[in-house]
DNA sequence: ACGATGACGGCTC
DNA sequence: TGAGCCGCCATCG
């Protein structure tokens, strides 16, 4: 795939920011967006976490949509796994969806 | 060039 | 953080 310069240096920055997410702690696509300046493109974001399967640092499994859906799961080897991996980080999962969203809730923005 | 698609978000009810 | 609708924007057929 031949991306725009830009393009690849989008989603270099949307993998150092995903990077950082500590342990046990989740984000939104659209705060990575927004840490970004591209709070407009937020799909962008999770279309750049397509291609973070090529980058074993960036733990995809932490970062939902803004309600803490799990809409990324279907993109995993098995759909089971990112509900797993939060798990055993301490994150409840209940019915895809992260309980006490807001409490696990890490936003680049305010932290960086 | 056009329309459909999507790991989304914000507003409204 | 329920459900529904619309706006964004890069990518693809």
């Amino acid at each position: 795939m031949n991306y725009a310069p830009e393009t690849e240096n989008f989603f270099q920055k949307v993998y150092a920011v995903a990077a950082l997410i500590p342990y046990g702690r989740v984000t939104s696509y659209g705060a990575i967006a927004k840490y970004l300046g591209a709070a407009r493109s937020s799909r962008m974001v999770g279309w750049a976490m397509n291609g973070a399967s090529n980058h074993p640092e960036v733990p995809a499994h932490r970062v939902v949509n803004r309600v803490g859906l799990l809409t990324g799961k279907h993109h995993f080897p098995q759909t089971n796994l990112m509900q797993q991996l939060l798990e055993n980080e301490g994150v409840i999962i209940k019915d895809d969806k992260v309980v006490d969203f807001k409490k696990h809730f890490w936003d680049p923005v305010i932290e960086l």
